[in-house]
DNA sequence: TTCTTTTGTGTTGTGTACAACAGCAGCAGA
DNA sequence: TCTGCTGCTGTTGTACACAACACAAAAGAA
């Protein structure tokens, strides 16, 4: 052994700092620091991160064919609108392929990774008693990550992330948008803290099938309540 | 009514040029026109569809996404090497995904769609009297994408379009190897040929679900044929 | 006033020159 | 003969200037 190469990232400094600035603004998207329809110029990014907008370019390029931007000459690149009928089709796959990270190649994760998973338990925990839609975001984003790193199966990691990137957004969206928003925050927190909770036993006792099975009922049930949360509000005002 | 504007297309000349390259380069890889290893130059290319190195490199940056090409800084772009072994995990996931096409908003094709399954059977059956691996390997291409149209599900037809483009090279590579080159063709082109039959008969009565589950039972006897096939060939020689 | 045309401004898309880099041939020295 | 260095050549990556385009505001005519 050479040294701690992992073999499959690192092949070049340029496609390291791609990889970067794409994680950067894909995260900036899905947390709403650039809420659908921002107008964003390629320009003031390429300054923003130190280069041309020659390679940014290319990363505007991947989230656009991802669907998170949409580019248009002339006019601009614009962050793309959501809403939940539209992602419907996404939700109904994100639920089946839930369940095929118990089933395939799932690996035992190592203490590391429980402790991962406990910390961000105890976030969740911390949530129950601040709401806070963006802090919940954010670890809802990395326990997605982290759920994702149960199967060694990478081309399923990877499209089970896509598809999360493209669908997370509506949950902060629909929240701000909410009346009663405190209620609704509450509510959410308390059923994210379960499953996390869930989720954690489940790994503790080396059951990766049933986490594949919470999680499962989980997305289905989130996707229920912004569904019907956005009718209700079409009759409401 | 103002036209036949699909809504979805179209936004763009650019764009339009953009996937028409893409789709073609991918082609032209998959078929092994570019083999494994082969290094291609970005100005050829560039020269060839009329364009500059720079709207040529954004579909050579998807490729390399995808996983089909790598570019490495002052040596090349050149086509990925593939192994039965690492395309293990893709089949894997493929399998599982075949079943979500009758499964995930499935629709009724209409007789053109049909119609255009019959062609594809009589074509195979022309194979069996005169097998050609490259002739086969492009009807299976189409045959793959009408499959795929058999879900309204979008993101899940692009899933399984992409995971076939990551895989469908292995079968020609592996074919092209073989000693007994000619009957294991007439072995394939015949269970081929038998798939699509089936098929077409459980579209004609309308059982999208049968469909899918004879889609995954070919792509797993698919998968183990290679296998069984790289592996003897490891011994043999 | 109101409609049409034109002009101006700002953006993305493209072409091109150059920098960064890897690999190899050739050569000098032991 | 073998080794190590050096320059050369070809490639991808980057920066920048310009073309193509959309949109809005202003100007002009009815």
């Amino acid at each position: 052994m050479t040294g701690g190469e992992p073999q499959d990232e690192s092949r070049g400094a340029a496609r390291e700092r791609y990889e970067r600035i794409y994680a950067i603004l894909r995260t900036r998207i899905c947390l709403l620091d650039y809420p659908p329809g921002q107008r964003l110029r390629e320009e003031d990014l390429a300054e923003e991160f130190h280069v041309s907008r020659t390679p940014l370019r290319r990363v505007l390029g991947r989230l656009e064919d991802e669907g998170l931007l949409r580019s248009v000459h002339g006019v601009g690149t614009i962050v793309t609108d959501i809403d939940i009928d539209g992602l419907q089709q996404v939700y109904q796959l994100r639920v089946e392929l839930a369940e095929l990270i118990g089933k395939l190649s799932p690996v035992n994760p190592e203490e590391v990774t429980v402790a991962k998973f406990r910390a961000l338990l105890a976030r969740a925990a911390r949530l129950l008693d601040e709401p806070d839609a963006r802090e919940f975001a954010s670890v809802n984003m990395e326990f997605t990550h982290l759920l994702a790193g149960l199967t060694a199966n990478e081309p399923l990691r990877e499209i089970n992330e896509r598809l999360y990137y493209q669908t997370t957004r509506i949950w902060l969206k629909t929240a701000s948008k909410l009346s009663q928003y405190r209620e609704m925050l509450v509510t959410e927190m308390t059923i994210f803290h379960r499953e996390i909770a869930d989720i954690v036993a489940a790994i503790e006792i080396g059951n990766l099938e049933s986490v594949g099975h919470i999680r499962r009922a989980h997305i289905a049930m989130s996707f229920q309540r912004l569904h019907e949360q956005a009718h209700s509000a079409d009759q409401s005002p």
